[in-house]
DNA sequence: CATATGATTCCA
DNA sequence: GGAATCATATGA
C-alpha cells in the first residue's frame, strides 16, 4: 500500500556520530520529527524496510537522574547505556515490554532518549499504532536483539526530519518514583500529532 | 537463592 | 481500577 522508499536515498541522510554527542535534552528536542528506518524485519531481511517519523522523546540524562537506568552504575543491562553514543539501548519493562533508546552525550555518560511515539511513513500498516514506547518497539522490530547496535549503520538508522515539527514539553511519564526528577519536562512531543500517546490519567476533569 | 519492582498495555 | 508477566537489581 504504502509507497516504495529509495533505500539508497535514506541512508544518504543518516545522522552522524556527532549528531548524538550532545547532551540528552538536546537530543530528545531534535529527534523529534526525525525518521526511524530498520531494513530487516523480525525475519531477518525479508520486507521493504520499516519507516516511521517520531513523535514523542523523553530525555534520559546519566547517574544522578533518579529516572535514568545509569543510577544503577555498570552492569548487564546497562551496558549499551553508558557506552558510546549513537547506539540502540533496548531493554524489558513490565516484563512484556520492550522500550527502545538512543544513547547519547558521550560515553560513560549515561544518557539517552528514549523513543515513546511514532507514526508509521512506509513498510508499515497504515493504520499501525506506533503510540507508546512497547508499541513503537513491537511495529519497527526493535527488539533486544538490536541492543548495542550502532545507529550510523544498517539495517537499523536514524535520519534527519524532513520538516521541522512544532515541539511541546510536559514531564516524563512513569517514572513518580524519581521524586524532584519527575517533576522535569524532559519529555518532547509534536502536539499536532495524533500519534502521541497519553500519560496515565491520575485525575480527571483535564479536558 | 529469594524477592521487590518497574521508562506499559489491555481488559473490565 | 487492576491484572498480566519477567528481567533486573539487590540483599541474604
Amino acid at each position: 500500500m504504502s509507497f516504495d522508499v529509495d533505500v539508497e536515498s535514506l541512508r544518504a541522510t543518516r545522522l552522524v556520530r556527532g549528531w548524538y554527542a550532545r547532551d540528552a535534552l538536546v537530543v530528545a528536542r531534535a529527534l523529534v520529527g526525525c525518521l526511524v528506518v530498520h531494513e530487516r524485519g523480525e525475519g531477518g531481511g525479508e520486507g521493504r524496510p520499516r519507516v516511521s517519523r517520531v513523535v514523542e522523546t523523553e530525555a534520559y540524562r546519566g547517574p544522578k537522574d533518579l529516572a535514568c537506568h545509569a543510577r544503577a552504575g555498570l552492569t548487564r543491562r546497562t551496558r549499551s547505556l553508558l557506552g558510546t553514543e549513537g547506539h540502540a539501548y533496548v531493554f524489558l519493562v513490565y516484563g512484556m515490554h520492550e522500550c527502545f533508546n538512543v544513547t547519547c552525550a558521550g560515553e560513560g555518560m549515561g544518557h539517552a532518549v528514549l523513543v515513546r511515539a511514532a507514526e508509521p511513513v512506509s513498510g508499515l500498516d497504515p493504520g499501525a499504532r506506533l503510540d507508546g514506547p512497547g508499541r513503537f518497539a513491537r511495529a519497527m522490530a526493535t527488539s533486544r536483539a538490536l541492543d548495542g547496535h550502532d545507529l550510523t549503520r544498517p539495517p537499523l538508522y536514524l535520519c534527519g526530519r524532513p520538516r521541522r515539527p512544532r515541539i511541546a514539553v510536559s514531564a516524563r511519564v512513569g517514572v513518580a518514583y524519581a521524586g524532584d526528577w519527575a517533576a522535569r519536562l524532559w519529555r518532547f512531543y509534536d502536539p499536532s500529532s495524533v500519534h502521541v500517546s497519553r500519560p496515565p490519567k491520575k485525575s480527571i476533569g483535564l479536558g
